[in-house]
DNA sequence: ACCTGAACACCGTTCAAGT
DNA sequence: ACCTGAACACCGTTCAAGT
């Protein structure tokens, strides 16, 4: 809410790169990761962005560090979860840990953005992904398909699922193109709700249907965490014949 | 290779919206998403950064033309294909598109950065889920389990897959952490080929293994395209399976 | 109508200087 | 050992001014 600064807390506490990492994730919390600046994580601390240069190396190190931080709080959760029993105790294990993971991005709907790209660097993220191989390599899978496993699952193994297109958002995006030229060049001119019907037949009977069979979900709007574990439970599933067919 | 200016090719040519869409294309195409600057986009062009806002709004607008752009691309691409015939057509009909997207992707390595959060906005982008929508509406799906299958296929519907963990990835990244302080804080000090094998057992075995079974993937490399088709047929098999069961 | 020079606010980062 | 002021190079963007 407010910075320490505000606060009147002055830095007598020492900065540290646990310090600035956890301000790092209190700011992208608050305004997402475009708020993220050096010089506004050095503020939430009450201190000078120069200040920061000494507990980490440059700005990318704080992004690394921010994955760290995250995939800590993930293995947190997950590894007070309940052990798999008999049978496909494997897919329950995994689908429970997942959705466990998944309920910390929710708390932090920029981390996704930043383990895109920046996932490798971290151990704990090795860590997390060590217990899902190890879960499912007691589950009867073999090395060779558990690989295979985590190139399908994705960015799912770790609980978010980023998904470009989100049918229901209607076209042309919050504000219109703006601009002289008026034609988008390789486009057709932004077609308004009735003409979309006309230019966009199939998406428009499917958006159509959905809202007409959940009149609740007004302008298109889907159940993410329904569609998130739609999704998981196909391919656990796929794998799990898989590993049968062995 | 080189710019307009320096190829002596004065702007004779006025500036348009689209020139400027296809300049930031070569941009990005050449040096990567972080080379996009609107005074690198009309250096390109052999004119001033500030030229370009009779054109386009601002940046963001540059990013939204940069999706339309690649997007009409994979429509060009992607509806020269044949029609699909009897049987699984449907599958084989979307399989076959989405590996044309792909390959669109395989040439604009920048591209998935920016579909991951502006796809939405393109009207190119609707006009290719249409068809998708459409080839499996022929192919006996209902809506509802397409809204579903689109969901569930996220970003591999256009034909990426964006995996923040490339299992064979060494952890500690390219360079090491840096500052003074040493201990990662919520992680343990970086570990070294050898001592990963003791942290992360069953990641060591499975990535010991697949170097095992195919020596050429030297240090852990897969092979994406073949990962890519993995998880394609594992989602379009395990949906073939809802739609017959309808 | 189309383009630009000068200028502004804001970045990340360096470095010499303070305590 | 730890922090900072001043400064630099580079952003996106505005606006009055040129043709």
């Amino acid at each position: 809410m407010s910075t320490e600064a505000e606060r009147g807390v002055r830095p007598r506490i020492p900065l540290s790169r646990d310090r600035v990492l956890r301000a790092a994730v209190r700011v992208a919390d608050e305004g997402g990761l475009e708020s993220l600046t050096m010089r506004r994580v050095a503020e939430e601390l009450g201190a000078e962005a120069m200040s920061l240069y000494y507990h980490v190396a440059k700005k990318e190190d704080i992004l690394d560090g921010l994955v760290d931080v995250i995939a800590a709080e993930i293995n947190d959760a997950v590894e007070t979860l309940p052990e798999p029993s008999g049978g496909t105790g494997w897919k329950t294990a995994i689908r429970r840990r997942i959705l466990s993971a998944r309920e910390v991005f929710l708390r932090h709907p920029w981390a996704p953005g930043v383990f895109e790209e920046r996932a490798g660097a971290s151990p704990a993220v090795l860590r997390y992904y060590d217990g899902l191989v190890g879960l499912m390599r007691d589950g009867g899978f073999s090395y060779d398909l558990i690989h295979h496993a985590l190139h399908a699952l994705g960015s799912r193994a770790l609980g978010f699922s980023q998904e470009p297109f989100a049918p229901g958002d209607g076209p042309g995006g919050p504000d219109s193109p703006g601009g002289p030229g008026g034609g988008a060049g390789t486009a057709a001119p932004p077609p308004d709700a009735e003409q979309m019907a006309a230019q966009f037949p199939h998406l428009a009977g499917m958006m159509a249907e959905i809202v007409h069979d959940d009149p609740d979900s007004t302008l298109g709007w889907c159940d993410d965490q329904a569609e998130f574990e739609f999704g998981l439970d196909l391919i656990l599933d796929g794998l799990d014949g898989m590993r049968q067919r062995r």
